[in-house]
RNA sequence: GCGGGUGUGGCGGAAUUGGUAGACGCGCUAGACUUAGGAUCUAGUGCCGCGAGGCGUGGGGGUUCGAGUCCCUCCACCCGCACCA
């Protein structure tokens, strides 16, 4: 009977689909086990073969949870909230919703296709207003709640208005954003309500506030950054501007001590922590304040280094800094004017770019050092920047690099305040700096606070370069924010129970007036409540997927985002299986979001995600060739090595796809003349070109050899480099086409066996035969002669070793999330039983569940020809005995300083000594001794032996 | 520049805590069965050497009876951040 793979998948596909195998729920007397695939966003081009690297590892720890009695809940859904279905609505005017829903059924199926055990009843759609309700639903929480900095939780505003009302801001520990001043309960309730509300905006958690979009006028729209390159506009090469516009913004940066703090407890990997840890940026320094010398005010600046303060020789300021109008002395206007402008032109790139020329203008005032009382000159330069701490620093040139290069530059007063003769900078002492001499820099640090503190002027400070996320889209397709306006434009929130606000129809999906969002050209929409108006911004795509690992628990709940029995009882998620490039957003976000559900009492864990495992992309090879710049049409194509020879300056690569491309990714990957003929269907402009290689020149389906060539087909190498698997580098492979040739279960084996799952490798169809061959050998374990048949006979006992052996490996490295291993423990057990001519049950059907994780297809068939009427998929996982395992004997390999020489058997229990005796009498070992001495017999139990002579 | 990671045969990769380096697969070589083989099976396959043997985990050094694994140092590549005060 011919193993036919496609026959077999189809039909235990459609078995699991109507049996509902993997429909999961609450089961108390179970532990739960929680594991999450990254939700994906359903693009038009459908899955390729790097996609489900991640989604198989998480099915296979899915299906090994199940089997060792877990109630595992496995979903999938969809991020279908973004951009592209819009931009696609613009180019088509196929509606988003349509669009969309078509990826999803298309998502669903290739998924489906891959034999993954989700619980398909769960599946999800951010899209959905059913879904989206509770999205809009967290925003008025958000919208409703400010962070209380005392008890380090979010509280409900409505407290806050309590307080204001008892004693004003003069106690408050709100966060909010800066400069509110203080004022009294008395002035709190002589404000008006616009100004009431003005002023919670500066706690609420979801406020609103002026931030700068990309503003592209050509295009009459609101652009996302990753839209705007250099300035211009993707699409279009427009003029890009920044545009301040009033928009919703979240607090997170409340968070932003916690979010880093509970990283330590997670279970993820370094290089992960590492960049949240980046993005979050803590910074513990101090605020020092310097008064002018002859004007009002002063400059505050923040500081990492305040022991150094005594060092502070001048200030710098960033042009932008709104103190440099007032304090710039008339001599030095024009000149400074001129900085300004110079600097204001400069786009971040080219700022960037001039990061190692020194430029500067001094501005004629002078600041007070605040300690020592001396006159310190104010300058202004591009090095210092506006949005970053409070624009302003003092410039320590003994102590910071750029200060340094500055200070030289212009020649300004260096005093040196540590000294670093010793090689260790713990050990380094404070000079120059009156009371810190001789203090270490951690000592100067909380001393010179201190001081700072006492004389009032600073305090410590700690910053963060979290900044607070715009939430606010001029968009179309997003959720609607259910915010609705009086006729004083004073923001309310909707009623809970009006939502959702569903996104109305539009036919017309340009933006509005002044860059505002599609929704605004809907005023019966915008007015469908009196004496109110709608907000028309819709929220960002991290809206619908900081929660939706939430929803999955009780997807259909009409009255809460989840039960809280659900939530309770799935709490968290145990093993999150994706992809770095969410490293520092959605995992940033999902964490804020999840703190904040936790902080008002609706979940039962301050933190989503336990663990996290990262899967490496897998890349694709882009295959080009080269183009002579100097031919003319025709053009001239040659190979990799001509190109070498007159030199690559002379030639372009045009890609190719790598389908047409013989041995592609490989060194000798190249073109033959049915190639080029694929190659010139696919792309007809170069319908005449030459193509010239070692051997000869084909054109126009003719191959002519230079003379004295022996060659009889084009031979022209191509380049081949490892990048990203696009439609655009025409290198993409589709995971359907090759589960066509080889099946589901051996393309998630493959996948797997390509090596660890957290690196990143080129897919490479070259080992696939092998997986191919191995599974087919595995199934030939059950049959003879074409038949089904397992015998009933007592296992021998090497059978029975391989068996637990197997058990064993598979069932530590499937911990360790070792997946590649497990495939050859599979091909190791398979290519021994097969020696041994095994062909017992007690042997072969602990193997189909061992093995039904990886390849669940085949697993179920063979069960069932087992003679077992239900599916394989719960059944319990195998155990291994230890006492199968344990040897009577012990092949020790025994070494002569290190260098192993030969092997010598003992019995299992053999004392140390014994075995010494032996090994220095054994024939071998003498040899190897000639003359010397055997100084040392080290013989580890079980392991080795290592003989020292010398 | 800072932070994180990775370097092992021709290739993908094994080696869980310091204990037989190269499991497993691909590729390659030879053979068998074949009209044929891009099917299947058998054997071999780190490098050098006829051999005994020597050398081998990016380079150099160290600790140890013993190092791919631990320490120091240098190099290469990848990822993230970057005038971050």
């Amino acid at each position: 009977m011919e193993y036919n793979t496609r026959d077999i998948e189809i039909k235990w596909q459609k078995y699991w689909k109507e049996n509902k195998t993997y429909k999961t729920d609450i089961d108390p007397a179970r532990p739960k086990y929680y594991i999450l695939d990254m939700f994906p966003y359903p693009s038009g081009a459908g899955l390729h073969v790097g996609h489900p690297l991640g989604y198989i590892a998480s099915d296979i720890m899915s299906r090994y949870k199940r089997h060792n009695g877990y109630q595992v809940l496995h979903p999938m859904g969809y991020d279908a909230f973004g951009l592209p279905a819009e931009q696609y609505a613009l180019q088509t005017g196929v509606h988003p919703a349509i669009s969309t829903q078509k990826n999803i059924d298309r998502y669903r199926e290739q998924l489906s296709n891959l034999g993954f055990d989700y619980d398909w009843s769960r599946e999800l759609a951010t899209c959905d207003p059913d879904y989206y309700k509770w999205t809009q639903w967290i925003f008025i929480q958000w919208f409703n709640h400010y962070y209380c900095i005392e008890t380090d939780k979010a509280r409900p505003i409505a407290d806050l208005v309590i307080e204001f009302e008892k004693s004003g801001n003069t106690h408050s520990t709100a966060f909010g954003s800066q400069d509110i001043s203080k004022f009294s309960a008395e002035e709190w309730k002589a404000m008006t309500e616009k100004e009431k509300s003005d002023l919670l905006m500066n706690y609420r958690i979801a406020y609103r506030k002026t931030s700068y979009v990309n503003w592209c006028p050509a295009l009459g729209t609101v652009l996302a950054n990753d839209e705007v390159k250099d300035g211009l506009s993707e699409r279009g090469g427009h003029p890009v501007e920044r545009k301040p516009m009033l928009q919703w913004s979240l607090r997170i940066s409340a968070y932003a001590e916690r979010l880093l703090r509970d990283l330590e407890h997670l279970d993820w990997t370094d290089s992960l922590k590492s960049m949240q840890r980046n993005w979050i940026g803590k910074s513990t320094g101090a605020m020092i304040r310097f008064r002018l010398d002859g004007h009002e005010g002063e400059i505050e600046v923040f500081t990492t280094r305040p022991d150094t303060v005594f060092g502070a020789t001048f200030m710098v300021l960033a042009p932008e800094h709104p103190l440099v109008e007032t304090i710039t002395t008339t001599d030095r206007r024009t000149r400074v004017a001129a900085y300004q402008k110079k600097a204001a032109s400069l786009s971040e790139r080219d700022r960037q770019a001039g990061v190692d020329n020194v430029s500067g203008e001094f501005t004629g005032a002078y600041a007070i050092h605040p300690i020592t009382h001396k006159k310190i000159p104010v300058w202004i330069s591009d090095y210092v920047l506006m949005d970053y701490g409070t624009g302003a620093i003092m410039a320590v040139p003994s102590d910071d690099d750029r200060d340094h290069r500055f200070a030289t530059y212009f020649e300004i007063e260096i005093i040196p305040v540590v000294d670093k003769t010793d090689k260790d900078p713990e050990r380094h002492r404070i000079i120059n700096s009156e009371f810190l001499n001789g203090l270490t820099v951690k000592e100067g640090k909380s001393k010179i606070i201190e001081e700072l503190e006492k004389r009032e002027i600073g305090e410590r400070k700690v910053k963060f370069k979290l900044r607070d996320a715009i939430f606010s889209r001029q968009r179309y397709w997003g959720e609607p924010i259910p915010i609705l306006y009086d006729k004083d434009g004073i923001p309310h929130a909707m009623h809970t129970s009006d939502l959702p606000l569903e996104l109305p129809d539009l036919d017309d999906f340009k933006p509005g007036a002044d860059g505002r969002s599609p929704l605004s050209k809907n005023k019966e929409w915008v007015n469908a409540i009196k004496e109110f108006t709608r907000e028309t911004d819709t929220m960002p795509g991290f809206a619908g997927s900081s929660w939706y690992f939430l929803r999955y628990m009780d997807p259909r709940n009409k009255t809460a985002f989840a039960s809280s029995e659900a939530i309770k009882y799935w709490r968290d998620v145990d093993l999150y299986i994706g992809g770095t490039e969410h490293a520092v957003g959605h995992l940033i976000y999902a964490r804020f979001c999840h703190k904040f559900l936790y902080d008002i009492g609706k979940v039962v864990s301050d933190e989503p995600f336990k663990k996290l495992i990262n899967q490496g992309m897998i890349q694709g090879v882009i295959e080009s060739v080269y183009l002579d710049k100097r031919s003319q049409n025709p053009g001239r194509f040659v190979c990799s090595g001509i190109a070498d020879k007159e030199g690559e300056e002379h030639f372009t690569r045009i890609l190719i796809h790598v389908d047409f491309v013989k041995n592609y990714g490989a060194k000798d990957s190249y073109i033959s003349s049915e190639s080029i003929e694929q190659f010139l269907e696919w792309n007809p402009s170069f319908k005449n070109a030459v193509f010239e290689c070692s051997g000869g020149i084909y054109q126009n389906g003719n191959f002519t050899p230079h003379p004295g060539s022996s060659a009889n087909d084009s031979h022209l190498l191509t380049h081949s480099e490892v990048g990203k698997m696009s439609k655009s580098k025409y290198n993409v492979i589709n995971p359907d086409e090759v589960i066509e040739q080889y099946g589901t279960d051996c393309f998630r084996m493959y996948e797997m066996f390509l090596g660890p799952i957290e690196q990143s490798k080129p897919w490479d169809t070259q080992g696939i035969d092998g997986v191919s061959k191995f599974l087919r050998k595995f199934r030939d374990l059950f049959f003879k002669e074409g038949n089904f048949q397992l015998s009933d006979a007592q296992p021998t006992k090497e059978a029975n070793v391989v068996l637990h052996q197997t058990i064993k490996r598979v069932r530590e490295d499937i911990e360790r999330f070792s997946f590649n291993t497990c495939v050859s423990h599979f091909m190791v057990a398979t290519n021994e039983l097969r020696k041994l001519g095994a062909d017992q049950r007690s042997i072969l059907e602990p193997l189909i569940v061992l093995i039904s994780p990886f390849a669940p297809h085949l697993a179920e068939e063979l069960w069932h020809l087992a003679g077992n009427e239900d599916t394989v998929t719960v059944v319990s996982y195998p155990e291994y005995d230890e006492a199968v395992l344990k040897k009577d004997e012990i092949v020790y390999p025994v070494a002569i300083n290190g260098k192993k020489r030969t092997e010598i058997t003992f019995p299992f229990d053999a004392e140390k000594q014994v075995i010494e005796e032996s090994v220095i009498r054994n024939e071998i070992v003498l040899k190897w001794k000639d003359d010397k001495q055997i100084k040392r017999v080290i013989v580890v139990p079980g392991k080795m032996i290592n003989v020292v002579v010398g």
